[in-house]
DNA sequence: AGCACA
């Protein structure tokens, strides 16, 4: 069965059903949170527009990461609400731009075709608000090799961080985590050193955490590793 | 439900 609704592969993703009181440069950071583990992120769009508020796209740079994030988030309980994954139904500007396939006039002619059929329906209610639709991209990516779909465990609010050097304590951890919304708590194994839980809220925070601290060096030898626990 | 990038 195909659950993506026959559309091709494509190295973008349109999620829908995300709970639209969640603003727009938070829904941003979120994304690139949670998604940045199945490949590096080119871009990610969002518009709070009556017609395309609820809605994003997540521009990978590879379209085996779109494909795996697809399987592997789909209905994922995102700020409540479970995520509807498909591929794009088109190529990304960002990717025509930077294959040199960006074409501006066909773009536009686009676009008028777009209006026409708007205006064919009649339109009963008042006229929209202003709009503020300011583009505050997603963060720089920062991720160097990426992970098999097979090692990336599922979204956790509990985080495993590895790598630690042997003297670190649990205040010291929670000193660095408790920095980010959601944080609950931090666990260590007195007789397991140089690992330790750090549990948050729920996992979008424990994700933004996990973006944040990931490599993060307590001693110039230790970058931590951070990954969801295993349920 | 809804496929954009200005």
């Amino acid at each position: 069965m195909m659950l993506t609704g026959d559309i091709p592969p494509n190295q973008t993703i349109y999620i829908k059903n995300i709970n639209e009181k969640v603003k727009k440069e938070e829904l941003k950071r979120s994304l690139y949170c949670l998604f940045s583990q199945y490949g590096r992120i080119v871009d990610i769009v969002a518009l709070k527009t009556p017609k395309l508020r609820g809605q994003a796209w997540v521009v990978f740079s590879e379209v085996t990461a779109a494909s795996n994030s697809v399987r592997q988030m789909q209905n994922f309980p995102f700020y409540d609400k479970p995520m509807r994954i498909q591929y794009a139904k088109s190529k990304s500007d960002c990717i025509a731009k930077a294959e040199g396939t960006y074409d501006k006039k066909k773009k536009q002619e686009e676009k008028v075709e777009k209006r026409k059929r708007t205006e064919e329906t009649p339109q009963t209610g008042a006229t929209n608000g202003p709009r503020a639709d300011s583009n505050g991209g997603p963060a720089a990516a920062s991720r160097q090799g990426k992970p098999s779909a097979q090692e990336v465990s599922e979204p956790n609010n509990i985080l495993f961080i590895q790598n630690l050097p042997h003297e670190t304590t649990s205040m010291m951890l929670e000193v660095l985590f408790k920095q980010y919304p959601g944080f609950r708590e931090v666990r260590m194994i007195e007789a397991k050193p140089g690992i330790a839980f750090v549990e948050f809220d729920d996992d979008v925070q424990s994700s933004v955490a996990m973006q944040a601290l990931q490599g993060f060096k307590i001693t110039p030898q230790n970058p931590m590793a951070i990954t969801y626990a295993k349920k």
